[in-house]
RNA sequence: GCCGCGUUGGUCAAUCGGUUAAGACGCCUCCCUUUCACGGAGGAAUGAGGGGUUCGAUUCCCCUACGCGGUACCA
């Protein structure tokens, strides 16, 4: 007896995709799956001097990126197309439902100017009443076929005169329809005005074609954002005069997501002002060329931004914060969705990109982050891998042993670096890249972070760059010896792996007299370049003992001298 | 102005008449770690104001204040 569950999400094309929008495509998409119904996209392109080309693509690959994909769409038509009302609008689908209106006595036509409008509205306007609204008490005194003679409205129609078509609004009536999220909400039709319906081009307004549409295509749910409350009204008057109220689906108006500082709705230039995405993903604008950082391209992960946004108004009560989309399709329900608004918090947002970067294996991200890398002009699979020093800086030159006895006088050395296989298979490559993203996930908040605490891997740290002031002042012979015993240990050591060389380090120390402490910071900027990164040992492990050796042996002559 | 919606720590928030008013982010202290993190243990910090209803209000009702949204031939 009960209809199949049908959303839609229905945007118009006229730039990047927000983040509320992406949440309410969210919330959309978790009661369509949690019914078994249908999630469909439909693209409210009325407006065409807004229409920005390119980004109804844009839109769907943010969905893409999601995950949230429509079963219904301009791309993937159902059986309810077109799915783009301008597509709609050239099969005279809104004008027949505006002339039934007409016909009906619920709407009329309006002649009047953008001139004309404007005269009226500075004329009725005053301190009590700074916006006049073209409503019952005002449309006699404008021109219209409610105003007009009906000899006069034949002739300008039939001469061709431009006219909108507006709803006709009765005063004094009751209004009010059950929000899922509010509950009881109710209007007078005295502060509901004569929208326009149908505009002169012949395109519905939203008004028009959300009832239209919705009815057609057998939404039984909508979800919208909270700024549509106030138009609530003309929509019920619609689907009353049009479908049956009883018809219509039910409505829940979201809560708007915040700006952090201050109050009001999230814009764009929060996101630039306070410098955090607020698109999911990058958007560019065509006319002006300007880049939009979004949520991808800052190091988000899809299942992060999702989980992020669907806490952002809603949480089920237990505490849990953490949620996969399968969790939250089962356990999604409107009646925690809040009333008020929610101020957006990058850092919380941060957290639980943090989260699950720690949850996922990093097979789930890794082309994520070579792409990242690749930006950064590393490529982490290529050649330039741990296998040698890719920008050699002067010092790293150094390898003979004739050198060696050079930086540590006294010290005699034999030294065949032992021989591994220098060009890895991909697999291995990929393997090693893995090792490398496990051992450093921990401390990442973004994807783009990985960049920052990996780099050193797959390039040698400048030497020369490196800033050895904190170990230099304390430097001496004692401290330089030890190391190059240490290089000569490090060609002789089989087990290769954390625990067997911080043993090795370790009982060298101790035989030197020199405390661990001592010389842990300056190995850990020898290998590394800087005071971050995990333990010595185990990028020591990584890196191998030919590149390890050579990275010693750099810095070493940089504290010699 | 009018209409509508909202209001628990700095932020996200639990509570559906009785609690020492959860938890998380952030912040602070300590532990772990001779890097940075992660992790662990603590800490500071909350019911806008006023009336009711009730034995008892954060919770229900009203008023006020404040905030937000709308008030287009934009969505």
């Amino acid at each position: 007896m009960s209809k199949k569950v049908r959303l839609r999400f229905a945007p118009s094309p006229t730039g990047g995709l927000h983040l509320g929008g992406v949440r309410t495509v969210l919330y959309n998409y978790l009661f369509a799956r949690q019914h078994k119904g249908d999630f469909v996209l439909r693209i409210e392109d009325t407006d065409q001097s807004r229409y920005v080309s390119g980004a109804e693509e844009y839109i769907l690959d943010c969905l893409a990126w999601c995950g949230l994909i429509p079963d219904e769409s301009p791309f993937h038509p159902g059986a309810y197309g077109p799915y783009r009302q301008s597509e709609r609008k050239a099969k005279s689908i809104y004008a027949e439902y505006a002339q039934q209106l007409i016909d009906q006595g619920h709407a009329y036509y309006a002649f009047d100017t953008t001139e004309e409008l404007e005269n009226m509205r500075t004329q009725y306007k005053s301190a009590e009443n700074p916006s006049p609204q073209y409503n019952h008490t005002l449309r006699t005194r404008m021109r219209n076929s409610l105003s007009l003679p009906a000899a006069e409205v034949k002739a300008l129609l039939d001469a061709g005169t431009p006219y909108v078509v507006r709803i006709k609004v009765m005063p004094k009536e009751e209004i009010h329809f059950t929000d899922l999220i509010r509950g009881e909400v109710r209007f007078s039709t005295d502060g509901v005005d004569d929208k326009v319906l149908l505009k002169a081009d012949g395109m519905p307004t939203y008004h028009l074609a959300v009832v239209v549409d919705d009815h057609l295509m057998e939404i039984t749910h909508a979800f919208r954002g909270e700024e549509w409350l106030p138009s609530a009204p003309v929509h019920i008057l619609l689907w009353r005069h049009l479908f049956g109220e009883d018809k219509m689906p039910r409505w829940a108006h979201l809560p708007l997501i915040l700006k952090p500082d201050g109050n009001g709705k999230l814009s764009k230039r929060d996101g630039d002002r306070l410098g955090f995405p607020v698109f999911a993903m990058n958007w560019t604008d065509p006319a002006t060329g300007q880049i939009n950082k979004g949520f991808r391209e800052m190091g988000f992960l899809p299942e992060a931004f999702l989980n992020m946004l669907a806490m952002l108004g809603w949480n089920d009560g237990s505490g849990q914060e953490l949620f996969t989309l399968d969790e939250l399709i089962e356990k999604f329900s409107l009646d925690r969705v809040h009333k008020g608004g929610a101020k957006f918090d990058f850092e919380k947002a941060k957290w639980f990109n943090q989260e699950w970067i720690k949850r996922l294996p990093v097979s789930a991200y890794q082309d994520q982050v070579i792409g990242f890398f690749r930006a950064a002009g590393i490529d982490p699979l290529g050649n330039a891998g741990t296998t040698g020093t890719t920008n050699a800086s002067p010092a790293t030159a150094l390898d003979t042993v004739a050198e060696l006895s050079e930086i540590a006088p006294g010290i005699t050395g034999p030294a065949s670096i032992p021989t591994y296989d220098e060009t890895p298979a991909p697999s291995q490559q990929e393997e090693k890249f893995q090792q490398i993203l496990t051992l450093v996930k921990d401390r990442c908040h973004l994807l783009t972070e990985f960049v920052q605490q990996a780099s050193f891997f797959f390039r040698a740290p400048n030497a020369a760059d490196t800033d050895l002031s904190p170990v230099k002042p304390k430097w001496n012979d004692a401290k330089q010896l030890f190391f190059v015993e240490w290089i000569r240990q490090l060609q002789l050591i089989r087990t290769w792996d954390a625990p067997t060389l911080e043993k090795e380090f370790k009982e060298m120390a101790a035989a030197a007299e020199i405390k661990p402490g001592d010389l842990l910071l300056p190995l850990r900027l020898m290998l590394v370049g800087g005071k971050f990164g995990p333990g010595v040992f185990d990028i020591i492990t990584v890196l191998g003992p030919e590149e390890s050796i050579a990275r010693i042996k750099a810095v070493l002559a940089q504290l010699q001298s």
